[in-house]
DNA sequence: CTGAAAGCGCTTACAG
DNA sequence: CTGAAAGCGCTTACAG
């Protein structure tokens, strides 16, 4: 059996409160006891035991993250392993551990966050998506139980911390940047509208049209269930009509990449032909021809900053419901050119 | 206070024992008390406390996965997402969690192992990469606790248990292929050979040019830690020598990017001038131009598998010590031409 | 098939 | 500054 408590309280000649005192460094034990204590410790290579200590202190110095599931956006791209990033530097630094959602469905997620409050598994919870209508952020925002989400809720938005970019402002951002190009034609190939970051998105863009005088029409507009289906044919319709965008907003850049490559098939160049800006910034934007202009979300932040959000919430039930949107960037490259 | 087995046994009137019993669905319970006991659990919304459940019965149901630490390969690719949608989907189906390890530094990471399996925080534990000479592999591998590798060990390979490709395998099947083509000379971009993952990889590309009568030299090596801080100039070096590669393996589909826009910047075309193979398939390397062909390695797989092997090791302590090499497939695209 | 009791390894009022 | 004792919420021999 590992050596516990008791051990080295014996060893010591201490009690086992005194030991506990000091792995707590309590201010109430000399320095010299302190000092035998942690030399017991050493020697024993006493190592407390999690379970035992989060039952007794009703805290388990974990969080919970929940990732959107299995088919969704989070997995493919890059943005997980970098969010994951943020959140373990936030967590470590306040010696929080981890604890990762498993499911794959929708309903399996959900029960599992109702475990992990329920059954005390974890001291806060970071929902890593936002969707229209979630039985599970429904549920965590009913509990009381401290949660945070990467993501502006689509409900509840003053009573709900979260993190987010502002993602209205920089799709409207993007818009502006095409027509200061002299763009007047602009297309949007959107996200599943189920998140509110594609909702967010798609939204910036119309009103950015709107505001600029131009109109929003449906013939511009493919969502992601088209693009997915049969994205080659949504994107010879959207080239081959009338009057073709000369500019394509893009939600992802690993949906511009399709994009563009559907468009060589067509014989369209980009940017010679149709401009093309995009949205996360992903780590190969610089390397694929030709290099991507698009929008750095800052990623990493997003997961740092929802950790210490969440954070402080666990230690102070009392904090007050904040939010923020982490500064964004649009990082010109090369997928866009100027109107004569 | 959340509901405890003690409410639900009172309601219930039955004993604690017997509400446990129930929630662990033992033969032993009539079905009509099983009955009438989750009707009161339903009823009350109770759900078990971990902590406790834990605590008692010596066994935790989660397990510890642990990344290498945040500046090497692991985090920057697609990699890490995959490997862990193949664990959460294993762990899943037997109802085990997931415990992330959050440490950046090495030592970090060591401390942060040692307390999982000292603190009995976790039941097992994966290692997500595997490198030469590894204190916290050594740790695990002495302390008797359950674990699990992705990756060939350096030492000790027949007695731990572990998932990977054959890595040296496939790089000679890529110099192979390469050979097929009429190409003579053929360069290789390595990783960072503190990783098995690049040295057999490197190896497998030595092995193959001796056997096919080809020779071996340092001149047509870039490795890792070159590439990073000189790429541009390390391409141009090997480009510019007396008898230049027709050829090239990189170690990985980014890396095999970054060669692509190097060679561009100096006029030399892929694959016209010279071919390209990779590693590791991401999703991109489709949509790129030219269009990768390279080694899809099935990260899926390789997370999913590596759990099976844990989870069998966790229940029953005395299986044997196994590994498996999870398949792979040279995927065909663009880059590569065959030499007249 | 069910219950009373001990115990898992800690923490934390309470008392001194 | 330190200790004895109760308790966190379960599980599991042991007994019947």
């Amino acid at each position: 059996m590992a050596v516990t408590i008791i051990d080295v309280a014996r060893e010591a000649n201490v009690s086992p409160s005194t030991v506990s005192r000091v792995i707590a460094d309590s201010p109430r034990i000399s320095e010299q006891t302190k000092r035998k204590v942690r030399e017991v410790m050493e020697r024993l290579a006493y190592h407390p035991n999690f379970q035992a200590r989060n039952l007794a202190a009703k805290s388990t110095k974990t969080i919970g993250v929940i990732m959107a599931h299995s088919t969704s956006l989070a997995f493919q791209n890059p943005f997980f392993p970098e969010v994951i990033r943020g959140i373990c530097t936030s967590a470590h630094s306040s010696h929080y551990g981890i604890y990762l959602s498993t499911g794959g469905t929708e309903e399996e997620i959900y029960q599992e966050v109702v475990s992990m409050v329920q059954g005390r598994k974890v001291d806060g919870i970071i929902l890593l998506y936002s969707r229209m209508s979630d039985r599970t952020m429904n549920y965590l925002k009913d509990s009381g139980f401290p949660f945070t989400m990467v993501g502006r809720p689509y409900q509840y938005e003053d009573e709900i911390t979260y993190i987010d970019n502002d993602n209205k402002k920089i799709a409207h951002e993007v818009v502006d940047y095409l027509c200061s190009l002299g763009h007047e034609q602009i297309a949007f190939v959107g996200g599943n509208l189920d998140y509110v970051v594609s909702s967010d998105r798609l939204e910036g863009y119309r009103q950015a049209l709107i505001e600029a005088g131009l109109s929003y029409s449906d013939a511009y507009f493919i969502h992601d269930d088209g693009f997915k289906s049969k994205g080659k044919s949504a994107i010879h319709d959207l080239m081959k009509q009338e009057i073709p965008p000369t500019a394509i907003v893009a939600h992802d850049d690993l949906v511009a990449y399709e994009i563009i490559r559907y468009l060589e098939e067509l014989s369209i160049q980009v940017p010679k032909d149709v401009s093309i800006v995009s949205f996360n910034n992903h780590a190969l934007s610089a390397y694929v021809k030709p290099p991507l202009t698009s929008v750095d979300i800052s990623i990493f932040e997003l997961g740092f900053e929802a950790t210490n959000f969440l954070l402080e919430m666990v230690s102070n039930p009392e904090a007050e419901v904040k939010s923020h949107f982490v500064s964004t960037a649009l990082i010109e490259r090369e997928s866009c050119r100027r109107m004569k």
